[in-house]
RNA sequence: GCUGGUGUAGCUCAAUUGGCAGAGCAGCUGAUUUGUAAUCAGCAGGUUGCGGGUUCGAGUCCCAUCACCAGCUCCA
């Protein structure tokens, strides 16, 4: 007998050789229809396991994010056989379960499209009618490989040739279709309900860019046709907050393709939005302690040589001249650090300077490769509130900290802190060409910013091979409508600049040492941060931030007067104040500005005229009724001195 | 850079097999002087992204190129 313990802590025995299914039948029927996989021992299993000992279950269903990804797995392994049915030729990559659905990689003979995805749904849903057992087996290396290789697998023998020596090879059969895999998986087709095939798209074999570029195929599974419903509806939800069709139908932007990619111009709703917030964050940071410095947009090769971004980064630079040919070569910088350094170069700095504090609204250039550019998320000149403090090993923590929470302040007064993770980026030991510095540094560096995030208990995901060339990184993440995540902010640490570049300072004991760097940025790059504010708030930016605050609607050309008298007044306030003097019907007016989402209108009569009064009407809650101009005044100004969202 | 898709008026979209490029909104002009999400009429708007080719004839087919979209790689 057994001792199976539940979740919940209740204790039941079972005899030896019974199945999780099992269990969970004899537990009811009900959680038996709904259970997707178990949790035994803190291992993921199907529901064909056997326990052999004394152990914790956890039932899982959809509810729980590892039966979700058993689920779509296995709806994964349905679309490879689908795939298998219909080309019998194309090649088995891999096909794991994503956040929000699966994807699986495939080589085919002919590349397939998008149209063609509605006909291996179509044998998705048959396989799925067919209801068909997956059984797990467990086989050796040798015979894996020469199964998989017999039947033309490649990637397959590829990838149990790369298993550990001792790993366990598991492999899933399902009717005419057989797959290499771990698991764990459902028990049949059958259990699955509503799927989707969303798109194609090409991804490198295992991610290389050297490899051969396979068909990926995107879908998703959900267990309620009402659920994929929903998903898909709000997928097509979110789309129209992307910022890149929002951005551009709200006059914020536009692009001209004689300018060129990742070129964006910002038209002056745009460039206003972020001049408010340019001059939000510099005045912050001016008050924290930060000082201004403003530096060259391009330098010669020979800065970029001694920060080591010609040997790292030269690809994402625009070089201007050619080594062999011209005297001088220029480029315009892809970062601001180099040149602030040369500030603090400028003369010998004691212990007592530091920390210095060096902020600069910085524009920078990289050259993305051509596929890259989106929006205003990726851009090849952007703007970033770029900062690089210089401290001494007992200031590291406490500035790190106080750099930390600028951008948490930042975050939260923009409304976009709630969507944000944080990713503590190491380098990757396995690709050291990518990087300056040794494996003792690298370990240093790491281990003391560890040590820092730990002790201010940022709870943190690591990224391997995510650090930039010349350190590790803290990044806060925030991902778009599409759910794609980008960083937004990042604070680094950094000792191995300071060293190349001889920065200095003498310490108490009068002996010369070298300072500790963080870069960071306090809000990021403004046009991401504009892109990502117009996603969060559908375009409709709270009043502090929106290009026009007010707009007056005059119900006719008697009361133009009236109207220019509000729109001084306004003016003369500092509000961003528009006046609609057309010969239209006042339903007319309010329904534009209520489609250019700005956030107040108000509408000028006979009424308001005689009373010296204003009827105010919001973006958000309709008719306000009247009020004095003072009023409206003071509660305009509250909210935009409060920066409320 | 790579894989796939898209490109017609400022915007959203039509145009049958390769056979006269069209509509709504926006714009302009005029009328209307309006009370909380679309007043009426008229006018104008185009080398179908750009460049080649096939054809009697190309928005439609082919080649090349640019831009946009999704994804990969990369990254703020």
């Amino acid at each position: 007998m057994l001792n199976i313990t539940f979740k919940g802590g209740d204790v039941k025995a079972f005899e030896n050789g019974t199945s999780l299914i099992e269990m969970a039948k004899s537990i009811s029927e009900g959680l038996a229809r709904v259970v997707l996989a178990a949790d035994v021992d803190g291992e993921v299993h199907g529901l064909d396991f056997v326990p052999e000992r004394d152990c914790a279950v956890n039932f899982l269903t959809f509810e729980d994010e590892d039966g979700r990804r058993t689920y779509r797995h296995t709806a994964s392994h349905v679309l490879a056989q689908a795939v298998k049915r219909l080309y019998p030729n194309a090649k088995l990559a891999i096909g794991p379960a994503i956040d929000d659905g699966f994807y699986y990689d495939f080589e085919f003979e002919t590349p397939i499209t998008n149209s063609d995805l509605d006909a291996l749904e179509a044998e998705m849903k048959k396989i799925i009618k067919e209801n068909i057992p997956l059984v797990r087996a467990e086989l050796s290396r040798e015979d894996a490989i020469k199964m998989m290789a017999d039947k033309g697998e490649d990637y397959k023998v590829e990838l149990i040739e790369d298993l550990p020596e001792d790993a366990v090879i598991s492999i899933y059969n399902q009717g005419d279709f057989v797959d290499l895999c771990a698991g764990p998986h459902l028990q049949s087709t059958g259990k699955l309900k509503a799927v989707k095939l969303q798109y194609t798209a090409g991804a490198y074999w295992r991610g290389n860019e050297n490899n051969k570029m396979l068909t990926r195929i995107y879908g998703t599974a959900f267990p309620k046709k009402a659920e994929l419903d929903e998903y898909l509806e709000r997928l097509e939800e979110a789309k129209k907050r992307d910022h890149n069709k929002l951005g551009r139908e709200l006059e914020l932007f536009t692009t001209v393709d004689s300018i060129g990619q990742g070129l964006p111009i910002m038209l002056p709703k745009g460039a206003k939005v972020l001049q408010i917030l340019q001059r939000f964050v510099e005045d912050h940071e001016d008050s924290h302690g930060w000082v201004r410095t403003k530096t060259p947009y391009m330098a010669k090769s020979d800065l970029y040589k001694i920060s080591g971004h010609w040997d790292h980064y030269k690809d994402g630079m625009f070089v201007m001249g050619d080594e062999e040919t011209d005297k001088e070569v220029f480029a315009l910088r892809p970062m601001t650090c180099p040149f602030q350094y040369q500030a603090y170069l400028n003369k010998m700095r004691s212990y007592r300077d530091l920390p210095l504090r060096y902020g600069e609204t910085s524009t920078l250039f990289r050259n993305e490769a051509s596929g890259e550019m989106h929006g205003l998320i990726r851009v090849r000149q952007f703007t970033i509130s770029e900062g690089h403090l210089m401290c001494r090993p007992d200031q590291l923590e406490e500035e790190f900290k106080n750099c930390l929470e600028m951008a948490i302040y930042m975050l939260k007064t923009l409304g976009l802190y709630e969507d944000v993770s944080y990713r503590f980026s190491q380098w990757d030991p396995e690709d050291k060409e990518k990087y300056i510095g040794t494996e003792e540094q690298w370990d240093e560096a790491q281990s003391t910013m560890a040590k820092i995030l730990d002790h201010l208990e940022i709870p943190y995901k690591i990224g391997i091979g995510e650090a930039a060339f010349y350190g590790p990184k803290l990044d806060i993440q925030i991902k778009n409508v599409f759910g794609k995540e980008d960083t937004l902010i990042t604070i680094q640490i950094d000792q191995m600049l300071a060293e190349k570049f001889g920065m200095e300072y003498i310490d108490k004991d009068g002996t010369k040492k070298n300072p500790y760097i963080i870069h960071r940025t306090s809000i990021g790059c403004y046009e991401r941060t504009l892109a990502l504010l117009i996603e969060k708030y559908a375009g409709a930016f709270p009043a502090w931030l929106a290009p026009t605050q007010v707009k007056i609607l005059p119900i006719s050309d008697n009361y133009r007067d009236y109207a220019d008298k509000l729109y001084a007044a306004l003016g003369e306030k500092g509000f961003r104040v528009e006046l609609d003097d057309r010969s239209e019907k006042i339903g007319y007016k309010i329904r534009e500005a209520q489609l250019e989402k700005i956030p107040y209108m108000i509408i000028a009569g006979e009424k308001e005229m005689n009373d010296g009064t204003v009827s105010v009407r919001s973006r958000k809650n309709g008719d306000l009724g009247s009020m004095s101009l003072d009023d409206f005044i003071s509660m305009l100004a509250k909210e935009v001195e409060e920066k409320v969202i």
